[in-house]
DNA sequence: GATGAATGAGCATTCATTCAT
DNA sequence: AATGAATGAATGCTCATTCAT
């Protein structure tokens, strides 16, 4: 049993290595330019040893997914185990996706790939788009709790659909890092020099705008 | 001199339609897999003439891009015009935008392609993006005039930054688009399934969380 | 009306090219071994080229096939003219069909490729094939035609089913030829070395045994 | 001693069961579809340990063929020890091979990739290759004594030889059943689809038509 | 002996762009 | 100006074979 749990560790560790590598050649090249050559040659290992570990590139891209999605619900489900009001609550759940975001700008790029190919039905299959699925549920309920939890302790306005609402500030939410993270780039759209913000304020202002806006007074 | 004004007529004319062209095989085949020879099939021109009007096929992009935002401008600075508090205005603009955006959902795909090349040096200087910049900052220009006429006749808090709650506007309207496109593919994230929601219902909450939000009690 | 025929007659003779160069290709490395860069190369494009005139790699061979059954039923139809019986024009279609594989190897092997893929589904629709499908007809057809003949001026027996008849003798011959060709290869089975034969000598007694075998008394 | 033949024993019995695996994975994915990481799992080994029992996937293919042409060889062999005359015992050899070949196709496919790898000299010198040669000689051995007791009793022409004459018959049998096995394919060849046959009035024409043709009158 | 993880050469196909006519 | 034939770089994936354990 000992040498059975060593070998499937070690399986897991290859995998999660490719992972790794592949996160670093997405780093330096980009997502859509990485190949399978470079991240086997980032990874150490030969071409075929990747399809050892995953059915295909899209299977990698997926599993990065999958990955941060997962950090991404330890970090936000702690929020809902704290002692405060469900209006504070989907306001620290914000605030940890968008650090979170700010901290891992990868991982937003998988998540929007994700979304992107997620209607091609092939992929719809995979067991690392299923894990995914259960992933962005799992998010979905977080906030849709906090926001419920805020309803009943009256820090929230009940006037709108508690899941509806969850959606729109997950969306919301995505838009204002999507907005975030073009400044960050070399030529960034130059409507954007004309703003002066830092990630942290941006972050700050959007959290207050629709925490004020579902608060009940 | 209207030879050559004939001339340049016809020129433009031939522009547009092969953006015509291009926008019908994207509804057509997608985004990313419009290809050079459907284009020129559709517009009925040889793939070489299509080379006569733009540098690349990303300068026909990002033509749509110019496009679309110019398009989207018009729209948007209609609401300056009106008779209403800038709360209102702001509102309306929003609305404005997430209508056009739903439907004219390719504009709203160019858009979020010209943010994603916009940082690769060689394509930050065509014509195409330059136009495109003035179009961002011109609507930028408008939903801030907005912020700031309802900081002024009192309908806005003004605890925010005009021009970074413009921003936060603008990067949230997209996230909520992206979701509510999101429900409409054929195979989307089952989360979305678990939501019952309209286009129309998520972009009401929507405005109506920020409405809320920003208004100056 | 000029200029479309000189255009399309180049056309034409590219895709003859190309044939060439591939069957040129195959005698060389073989049949399954040749690959579409040394294609391309032998044919002095580039390799983009090929599939301006043909679909796939399988089309090219689907090509070739088409070629050699168009030339095998030129010569095999000839026969039906001759002021000749009908068993002396099975046989000399037979010897047609022989001569022609002896000095058309690669038509040969590329028959049998048909043969071979042709329950692909795919492939069933490539206008190759389906020029390929009418040649064959037309062969199994000039043969049946020699044979009702024969059976018609009492120079065959008529206690064969024709068409059956026809596909024993082309069955025949194809394995007789594959005997045949076995004995050229380099290294080929030793039993062949033992029996002391040349191409004619096999193909004249291969003819006169199904010629007695078929002949009405 | 005893020890020694026990572990031989296993030995063998590994590398038939090896040999029955593949087969079977012939029988489900083709014979060239199947891979050695198939046909390790159907024989429930490891494939380094198929490399143990077999130099190549090429030897595998060829210990099929031997096995095949064995068993061949003993169901025609037994032909040669009834009381009947040479040309009877002909045709019942002929029998035996299309009987033979019609409920073991895989072998069939079997002999034909043997006769189209046998000039590539690498393989030339493997140990299967030489039993299958022999094989050979030994059904070659068998036809050819065969005619020649046609030719001294008086019921076979002796204006053949009989080597020739053998190989003759062997060619054309092959090649008749490769005609009868193209019409069991799912989309074969339409032109087959116009003449009424069964494997069995096929095999019978065909050993009509020769066995008359072969005849001493 | 047995294993199966690792390997990497090999290959068909696509498509934006060019340029001779 | 208009064309479209030609180009060739670029890439994901397969699978027989090896070898360290």
């Amino acid at each position: 049993m000992k040498k059975i749990s060593r070998k499937e560790k070690e399986k897991l560790a290859r995998r999660e290595a490719i992972i790794d590598a592949t996160m670093h050649v997405i780093e330096k090249r980009g997502f859509e330019a990485a190949t399978m050559d470079e991240i086997a040659e980032e990874a150490e290992l030969g071409k075929g040893t990747l399809y050892l570990h995953f059915k295909s590139k899209v299977s990698i891209y997926l599993a990065i997914c999958e990955r941060g999605s997962k950090l991404l619900n330890q970090s936000m489900s702690k929020v809902l185990t704290k002692d405060i009001n469900g209006l504070k609550m989907v306001e620290e759940i914000g605030q940890s996706y968008l650090e979170f975001i700010q901290l891992n700008p990868i991982y937003f790029v998988a998540f929007n790939y994700y979304e992107s190919i997620i209607d091609e039905d092939v992929y719809a299959e995979s067991d690392e788009a299923l894990q995914c699925e259960e992933n962005a549920q799992q998010a979905m309920t977080i906030i849709v709790r906090a926001i419920q939890i805020g309803m009943q302790d009256n820090s929230i306005k009940d006037i709108f659909d508690p899941k509806e609402l969850g959606l729109i500030i997950w969306g919301a939410s995505k838009g204002v890092m999507h907005i975030a993270f073009l400044k960050e780039k070399k030529n960034h759209m130059r409507v954007l020099d004309e703003v002066e913000f830092s990630f942290e304020s941006l972050v700050k202002g959007f959290i207050q705008l629709i925490g004020t806006g579902m608060k009940k007074l």
